[in-house]
DNA sequence: GTCATCTGATTACCAAAAGTAACTGTGACA
DNA sequence: TGTCACAGTTACTTTTGGTAATCAGATGAC
């Protein structure tokens, strides 16, 4: 099934979470480790090479100092705009029905 | 944010082609073992153990012989509808995207 | 009557993935 | 001189997942 498509490149605890922060903003690494919580420095930067590699998201390193290094979501990217919403979607209803219940 | 929520009861490889299989069908476990490929008999077990738990798979038990046990997505499961349908229709647009390219 | 088979699991054992915490190196600032 | 922020990386441990064997109860073949 085309479902198990989509989670073979969206696999992992993080990917959906890391596109999710990226979507409405370019963050820096720093931004990503404190937008996803929960995450280590070692699982961001693996992840976010895993994106860079099957074209979701683009890195790019700024000429600051310190060096800063921005991460984007790219046109490809964006196409999981739609999942990622009916995901928030969902995961609001269901918080307020687990926060409701106790 | 939501999606984190609902990534924690989505969690793992398979719980996300579980629910897509049974969106369709009431299906018996070893029909889940031949749908959801790849899966092995103990995740099968422990993945609908935990659904259950969430309160988005029903079990039951049925009186035959041998004993036969089928699955059913609760009407809360069933709110995934929308999330699995974005899902799958990514994960076919990415299929061609891929195959387009080899 | 005993052996193999189907059902839905569970167990022991091993491999892979993820978590933790410490560390790298560069430059700014005090 | 010492400390901080930046973007990672490394060594080590824990958790998760995969494989294969096994269980129990009943059916059917021989």
């Amino acid at each position: 099934m085309a479902v198990h498509d989509a989670m073979d490149i969206l696999n992992g605890r993080w990917k959906i979470s890391i596109i999710a922060s990226l979507c409405f903003n370019t963050l820096r690494f720093t931004d990503l480790l404190r937008e996803v919580e929960g995450i280590s420095g070692k699982m961001l930067s693996r992840e976010l090479k895993n994106l860079e590699e099957n074209q979701l998201v683009t890195r790019t390193v700024l000429n600051t100092q310190p060096i800063t290094v921005e991460y984007e979501l790219t046109e490809y990217g964006h196409t999981l705009k739609e999942v990622i919403e009916s995901l928030a979607k969902w995961g609001h209803n269901h918080r307020k029905k687990i926060t409701g219940k106790l």
